[in-house]
DNA sequence: CATGATTGCAACGCAGTCGTTGGAAATGGG
DNA sequence: CCCATTTCCAACGACTGCGTTGCAATCATG
């Protein structure tokens, strides 16, 4: 047991992502990171700099790992309704970084950490959906970074907002129900 | 200038609404609330109890007024499309609201303040959707709880996370054209 | 193995924030 | 006009969390 700098600064950011998580930038304390990770204090303001700084890296390695690791590919509408699953399973395995998502849309109000590359992302997406329009498989009735939006709205709000879907439906948004409603709403936007 | 008990309260229970939106429970201190509404901290402690407590009251009083103040009515599709128009528009002029909701679905993970209350408007308008459905107008795709967090999450999640749709789209979700793509997925969504 | 540099940590000062309290000011009934 | 009651508030003690500092332990090098 040593000198591992990189191990113990990769404690630190677990143990943050997850109290970031549970309660957000203003409700966690460096000291219970800090415990968490079984690290003194001092590391992380050596480290990191300090709470907002941490949390912005914990949202800069986290957050882009999330939108990164769902793709769309083909040119189909059920390729569509194959990413909506996706995206719908990806938030039910990953509660976590949807609530990042949440809590970094209420602390930034213009502009988020590591804005442009997170922008690449679903840029990226887009173009995947754009080509497939342009093949006729899908509708042309939305430019693809809506059709984009509203695919990430439909699969993104039982995570952001499970309560709500517990009230309005009785379910959880982990029921297979709502699963397969959210899917057939994606088929239905896509097709032509 | 005298005794007026519940112009007090309602101060108090203004200037922590503001608070609250803006910072959430742990981001708010009861000293700026006591400010905000020209009173001593004394008075929150005596009419509300606490912080936490009157995060909960303010959750009651003021989310339930953004849920019942958008109503469905009517029996057809256009009736749906103008249902999440005039969703929109409430999110938009109401970014309050829905940042309370956010704050809420962060910080309560089971239960939510007054949710039996809740649970009944939802369940209104579900019913109104259901009626429609039952005289053939829409679609019966969903089921009409689906299908009535299907139209919430679309008119809800740029409101949500503005900044995600700023990244997708590169429109602010107060756009013309965001509003409209919501709309005419709304509609398609509800068409038989 | 001696020395300088790097990493680890316990303890501290400081700046809030919470929640309370003792008492002053305002009110209204007798 | 007086007294009991209600409303208000400045000041306080206790605590908690932030960020720093001084020092010990560990390592790398010659």
């Amino acid at each position: 047991m040593a000198w591992d700098t990189e191990a113990t600064k990769g404690r630190i950011l677990d143990a943050a992502t997850a109290e970031f998580v549970a309660h957000g930038l203003h409700g966690t304390t460096i000291e219970r990171i800090a415990r968490r990770a079984s690290v003194n204090k001092e590391r992380i303001y050596n480290y990191f700099g300090g709470k907002p700084a941490l949390f912005a890296e914990v949202l800069r390695s986290k957050v882009a790992e999330g939108v990164g690791s769902v793709a769309f590919t083909g040119a189909a509408v059920e390729e569509v309704a194959d990413f909506a699953e996706r995206l719908v399973a990806f938030n039910r395995s990953r509660p976590d970084l949807i609530r990042l998502l949440a809590w970094e849309a209420l602390a930034y109000t213009d502009e988020v950490p590591d804005e442009s590359a997170r922008v690449e992302m679903y840029r990226r997406r887009t173009e995947a959906l754009a080509a497939a329009q342009d093949d006729g498989a899908l509708t042309n009735a939305f430019a693809p970074e809506m059709l984009h939006v509203l695919l990430l709205s439909l699969a993104g709000y039982g995570a952001l907002l499970p309560h709500v879907v517990r009230m309005v439906t009785g379910l959880s948004p982990d029921d297979e129900h709502y699963r397969a409603a959210v899917v057939e709403a994606a088929r239905r936007l896509a097709t032509p």
